[in-house]
DNA sequence: AGCCACCTACCTACCTATAGATAGGTAATT
DNA sequence: AATTACCTATCTATAGGTAGGTAGGTGGCT
């Protein structure tokens, strides 16, 4: 009981923190607001993470996994390449239209040059998993596979950050448009 | 001559700015690091620029100021499409290899929700510029100019986010070779 | 069963560093 | 005399982090 308390906690403090980083970035979440957001005090943060860099890498850790989980989940569920994409970039709409905020590694790599070292490994692993994702799910036989991989991936990270700053989901559902009845070949 | 120093001090503040903003995002330049790097005192810099709104306003101001010379540049230096999308290309590739930064805007659009008003509007000025001029220098008579504008900077963008996480410029150049060789109808 | 040692999950209170911003002064130029 | 371009000194807010306390539960020992 006093466990599953503990979890629940983490949990909330993890998910605050998501969300604030995928706001605003690395330097904008503090434990004094994730304390706040979910009516602890800043304090007992450090009990479960003792400093940013902690709860930073956790965060991160939990975001792939997830994401990894969403992945396979697609793997699995059709082998046509095209549907693949298709849902892997609704991957990526959600996080636009209904987190209505940038991809967690997105923000952190833009900001890569001031995170701590555990910090940027942690984002160069997220990308990582989504080119071999990509690589093996969609262009699985293609000398091009890896370039096409990452022209997706910052196709849609690039998405995103467009739709964000004019404020409008139209350029990322073209691009996305774009990206579905391109002729991969 | 006062007046020279003045603007030659100014100048320093913004490209001091520019830089650390570019390195790690609004929330990570400071006026005592600004002040620091460029030997003044950070007093000083509110003498320029009254608030931080302000300076960064008119960093990012600059930066599209720039930016648009660079465009009208490669404008009237050719007209064939691929070789002006080749000369964009250039101006992200020395962002990542000389700069060794994102794009300005790119960072601070990964950021908009916790942006002053003003900074938001700025920074989506920016990407108005490149969609509109690559719709224009490029796609003239396409259909389908808008979205593809939008794909090759959001790709651009996401290329510059990429290789930044990587540490790499492959995924770079893997992506702007791609960019170049794509039929683009 | 009753006691005791320990652990968990918080708390209050505080530290030092740094942030943006302001007031008021000053030397040099116009 | 006024303006420019700085300065020193200081304010308040907030940052990450730490020390030490405590209520409530767990587990072992007699």
């Amino acid at each position: 009981m006093a466990l599953k308390m503990t979890q629940s906690t983490v949990e909330k403090i993890i998910k605050a923190a998501e969300s604030q980083v995928r706001a605003g970035g690395y330097n904008s979440f503090s434990f004094r607001e994730i304390a706040k957001e979910i009516g602890i005090k800043s304090a007992s943060i450090h009990y479960h993470f003792p400093t940013k860099t902690d709860l930073s890498v956790a965060i991160v850790n939990r975001y792939t996994i997830r994401f990894e989980g969403q992945l396979t989940h697609i793997f699995t569920s059709t082998i046509e390449p095209m549907s693949r994409l298709k849902l892997y970039i609704t991957l990526f709409r959600q996080a636009l239209k209904v987190d209505k905020k940038m991809c967690l590694c997105g923000v952190l790599a833009s900001q890569s040059d001031v995170l701590p070292e555990a910090l940027q490994a942690e984002s160069k692993a997220f990308f990582k998993v989504n080119t071999a994702w990509l690589s093996g799910a969609i262009f699985p036989h293609s000398s091009l596979a890896e370039p096409q991989a990452n022209l997706i991936l910052a196709s849609l990270e690039g998405a995103l950050l467009l739709s964000k700053a004019m404020q409008s989901d139209a350029p990322f559902e073209q691009i996305a448009n774009l990206l579905l009845t391109h002729k991969w070949q």
